[in-house]
DNA sequence: CCGCATCCTGGGCGATACTG
DNA sequence: CAGTATCGCCCAGGATGCGG
């Protein structure tokens, strides 16, 4: 993020076919819990419970584990086992990660700038088109 | 909170409850077309089949059309209906639509730095965890 | 405390057929 | 050409229960 040399891509995706792993990176943040555990992750190593404490709207043990084992897996996340007993597992963010948290926070800061015309949009749309499934 | 960890963090949402609306973003460019619809938009004005041509992937038209009307709900794209016939429909983004386009291009300029990365970190994994579920 | 196994449901998405 | 209508599949994700 900080280095300024990025001159390979001139158009958008110069090969259509060819995304770049844009989708791969959309897929992950897509999802519905990703985003809320890198921010929470971005604050500092948490263990599995207190992640799960910190991040609003109850996310399931399941869902807690499969997210932050496929951020693992792609390298955003290193988990940490203590053998102690109880067990204890740390996660936290890897130099990856926090480059994506990054990004996160320039899509945060569109986001907060744009979302109110969004909403405004919506609502004009909403109200030229009375009964549409479009949600 | 973890003392001696770089503070470079400036609280990415300083409300836990509150995610500026990345939300909304993140469910739209979070789909299956959204994207390569407006990376093919940003390219020029462009009808209903003249999309459905350029985008990689064999779109249905039942999904171009779900993608292209929450695409225009959301103020991103503008819909214009020629009186003529057959049919003519044009489609083009909005001046929030390329404010959109950027984010997406800077998204594309992180994949494109980081994806080898990130399918190393894969494969790595995939490698150290024989028989996992994860994907 | 930190998971994994199992069952179940909703919605995203595709295929196909039909209309103005 | 540019859609709409219907059906059916698949899988992300929630609930629950067990195990180390």
């Amino acid at each position: 993020m900080s280095a300024g040399h990025t001159a390979v891509t001139t158009e958008l995706f110069s090969d259509p076919s060819e995304d770049c792993g844009v989708r791969d990176v959309l897929d992950r943040l897509g999802d519905k819990w990703s985003v809320q555990v890198l921010v929470e992750l971005s604050r500092g190593v948490r263990r599995f419970r207190e992640l799960q404490r910190a991040i609003p709207g109850d996310i399931s043990q399941r869902m807690l584990t499969l997210t932050v084992r496929r951020l693992e897996r792609d390298g955003m996340v290193r988990r940490t086992v203590h053998a102690t007993v109880p067990p204890q597992v740390d996660y936290e963010l890897t130099e990856l990660g926090r480059s994506l948290a990054g990004l996160i926070r320039t899509m945060s800061d569109w986001s907060a700038e744009h979302h109110e015309a969004i909403v405004e949009f919506r609502r004009d749309w909403d109200a030229a088109h009375p009964d549409a499934e479009i949600r």
